[in-house]
RNA sequence: GGCGCCGUACCCAAGUGGUAAGGGAGAGGUCUGCAAAACCUUUAUGCCGCGGUUCGAAUCCGCGCGGCGCCUCCA
């Protein structure tokens, strides 16, 4: 079965056919940064990642552009609202751009950890302001635009498509009790493309109009279409971006070009806490630095990936916790596996394993929409076959034991993002812990030989407070990991 | 008020017409000096409720109840 993915531009999953055989172009929102992430980027951006890591794994050559926000967009839709960076600015005590990549390098850094790639490009907002003045010019230029005060703004009555992602109708918004009216605008719903400045705003940039800085959405249209074309196939972001930021997207860019914008629109759900969504304006988040000095970011990763990217995924600590021991159950299989294969031989016991269904039932889960929670059911059959084997053979053959492991690698490993090897490294700390284990476990061994158990257990049980699991197998042999 | 989504075991969570995946937790067992890991057995005659369509529904339709998202910056 060919991928297939749910495009909430038609509302149905559709056969994933890229306008350029072979060639994907993919834009994802990124984050506006003026603070550090929490595990909402963590599931959204985790999503995203898996996404590519398939497409390129299918063979597709993406390129993946992700921008940061480092220009504020308005608290409030009126002049008087204070930009989000520049309350971050003001607070800190700092240049917004000091604020912006301090943010920036935070953003990366949670990132890395939790192994998400790095996007191919990583556009700045305020790296890209002349594209945007330009892209506004030519909206004026083609009447779907138009200069109040310095400002400038798109006429939503004369683009009418707009409302086909969100489902709207320029009526209905019009009515909406929520839309603010403002004098300058045309219509209530007409969104800002360039914004004039009060005299107290840092950050602005001379234009055509009045100095000033950017609206909330044509960076997005600005930045994708200058790296990927007018026209592009993914479009990703969350739920909450749908309206009104890609509507509007949708609105200057295909006004701007008179071409079609994405293919596909995907959006991802959100994290919620004790059901409510998990936000900064809520300010019920827990940043992935937080996160992360309870739990591994593989933990977070797994966790994430436990539900699938649409719907809702509830955080709590035993939620996560739970992940957590599930990770390690298959990481045990994983090095396990690893472990036998430096004592196996060929010939030797051949597993009775059919590697191929389970891969084809993995690909499967992935081609229907990225269903992880079904791909990862998948790799939980197969680790119990695995376990079984293992349990059963004393001499498992090695070319057994090497196709696990390569089917480890590829589906878990390469696809998902997982990583199991977290024992062994080859920096000097790394080095140090493995002599120093080697030494302990060594020591241990003659200790237990003598049976002198209280030690023996004294000895496992301290290391275990500090964080590292011995296990002795069945065999004799002593194993060591690091625990959560 | 408008648009949309969701409600599956103690917890998390797939499944969207063919007779309930997976993980965690719990119970019993095997193995082990013990512990852990692993393996085996077990835990929803039922998927919020009530109707309807169908040979057949958790899955489709209607009504009701409960929860949430968007309409304002937000992954």
């Amino acid at each position: 079965m060919p991928l297939h993915l749910y495009n909430t531009l038609t509302r149905q999953k559709e056969e994933f056919k890229p306008l350029h055989e072979k060639y994907v172009g993919m834009y994802v929102c990124g984050p506006t940064v003026y603070g550090h992430s929490h595990l909402g980027h963590g599931k959204s951006y985790v999503a995203f990642d898996v996404i590519v890591r398939y497409l390129r794994y299918l063979g597709y050559k993406v390129t993946y552009v992700q921008n940061i926000t480092d220009v504020g967009h308005l608290l409030g839709d009126t002049n008087e609202g204070e930009d989000r960076l520049l309350k971050a600015s003001r607070l800190e005590q700092k240049h917004p751009m000091e604020i912006a990549e301090h943010y920036t390098r935070s953003y990366f850094e949670d990132m890395d950890a939790l192994n998400v790639l790095r996007p191919d490009i990583s556009p700045r907002a305020t790296g890209h302001i002349v594209e945007q003045i330009e892209m506004v010019k030519e909206l004026i230029a083609k009447g779907f635009a138009y200069e109040a005060n310095g400002s400038v703004y798109f006429d939503v009555h004369k683009f009418h498509d707009y409302g086909k992602l969100s489902g709207r109708t320029v009526g209905e918004l019009e009515a909406g009790a929520r839309v603010e009216v403002k004098s300058e605008k045309r219509h209530p719903a007409d969104f800002a493309l360039w914004k004039k400045a009060d005299p107290e705003h840092i950050m602005r940039w001379p234009s055509p109009w009045a100095e000033g800085f950017p609206g909330w959405h044509i960076e997005c249209s600005a930045m994708s279409m200058k790296y990927l074309g007018e026209s592009f196939d993914i479009h990703g972001g969350g739920l909450e971006n749908q309206f009104p930021h890609h509507e509007c997207e949708i609105a200057q860019s295909e006004g701007a070009t008179g071409k079609p914008f994405v293919k596909y629109w995907l959006h991802n759900n959100m994290v919620t806490v004790d059901g409510q969504k998990m936000g900064k304006s809520l300010n019920n988040f827990t940043t992935l630095k937080d996160a992360f000095k309870k739990w591994k970011p593989e933990t977070i990763r797994f966790f994430i990936l436990q539900s699938h990217y649409r719907s809702t995924l509830d955080f709590s600590d035993e939620a996560v916790d739970a992940a957590g021991k599930g990770l390690d159950k298959l990481g045990n299989t994983v090095r396990t596996v690893r472990e036998r294969m430096k004592s196996a031989t060929d010939p030797g016991t051949t597993a009775p394993i059919d590697l191929a269904r389970h891969k084809a039932a993995f690909l499967a889960a992935m081609d229907d929409d990225f269903n992880t929670p079904q791909a990862l059911a998948v790799l939980f059959d197969l680790s119990r076959e695995v376990n079984q084997f293992l349990a059963a053979e004393a001499s498992p053959s090695l070319s057994s034991l090497q196709h696990i492991d390569a089917l480890y690698r590829e589906l878990a490993e390469t696809i998902l993002g997982l990583t199991f090897d977290d024992t062994r490294g080859d920096s000097s700390d790394a080095l140090i812990l493995d002599g120093l284990m080697g030494l302990i476990l060594d020591l241990r061994k003659d200790i237990r030989a003598q049976k002198m158990y209280a030690l023996s257990d004294k000895i496992r049980d301290t290391l275990k407070a500090m964080g590292i699991v011995v296990e002795d197998k069945k065999d004799g042999t002593t194993t060591w990991r690091k625990g959560q």
